[in-house]
DNA sequence: TTTCTTTTGCAACCAGGTTGCAGAAGCGTA
DNA sequence: TACGCTTCTGCAACCTGGTTGCAAAAGAAA
């Protein structure tokens, strides 16, 4: 897999190519970063609400994205690096900066000792730092 | 200080001992586990909802509480164990039980190694990890 | 083209959080 | 106890993000 050709994506997975559903994918790939219901929204004004948010639930069953709260308020998702192969849930630690709002993918950048008290399953993990980004900690202007 | 008298404990934070206030204190000091305003507002059908939303800022500020999400959607509350003395945020690691819904305190039970990238700044960590609960692994009903 | 299934867009709704404001309560002083 | 000032409360209204029902549109198969 991990082709680039949209349509060989959807295909593979079973997922019909609509025209919301393709737009909504290119502007996934797009974003380095994590994004939320809201930025697809202003991205694409002409499609619905609704139709993005059913969009975000069918890729992120099929592990196209994986999403994370961030605390912000709105439900952040990021492009799965493993497209449609990621079966289990990575360990995502991400970063959120309270100045500019933007939250980072951090990806092997913390190592985590975890002992449960007994009894307890674990199935996801969501872990959040909080603090200022490198290019706001950079601003002199406060 | 860590004393058990909610008059005194105000009076020592400079807080004004109300009848609101006192009441969300008293539920607050109950509750082993993790709560939200939703919870107080049916613990407390007679106090209003804004009411028990600005006291609970009001008891962060002064950290008799600490606040958390979980992804439930609902902003969760605990008490902190350190009675208005807790200046720096308590490295507090939660368990969220997907089945009972039930946000768990889990302290010391994971040690985390964290290198950020440079220039980023930590200031609070939301550690959340996600599965099921002792009591309801244990059990037989799926 | 016809028929059936899936998807979309609209509208409406819901929950949790948040705010403005008038009246109530608290508190110091007389 | 009464007065006057400050703080707090309760109500109502609003906001944002998420969610659902349903009729119309689009897609796929025959």
């Amino acid at each position: 897999m991990k082709q680039d050709n949209i349509l060989e994506i959807f295909s593979d997975l079973g997922i019909r190519a609509t025209t919301p559903r393709i737009l909504i994918y290119e502007y996934i790939k797009l974003q380095s970063d994590t994004f939320s219901l809201g930025d697809i929204e202003n991205a694409l004004p002409d499609t619905d609400k609704s139709t993005i948010f059913r969009t975000l639930i069918l890729f992120e069953e099929h592990h196209l994205i994986h999403s994370m709260e961030d605390g912000s308020g709105a439900m952040k998702y990021c492009l799965c690096r493993n497209q449609g192969e990621c079966e289990e849930e990575e360990f995502h630690c991400h970063f959120y900066c309270e100045k500019c709002k933007k939250t980072y993918c951090l990806d092997n950048q913390a190592s985590t000792n975890i002992t449960l008290p007994k009894g307890f399953i674990m199935n996801h993990i969501n872990f959040i730092i909080k603090g200022i980004c490198d290019k706001c900690s950079h601003k002199t202007d406060i």
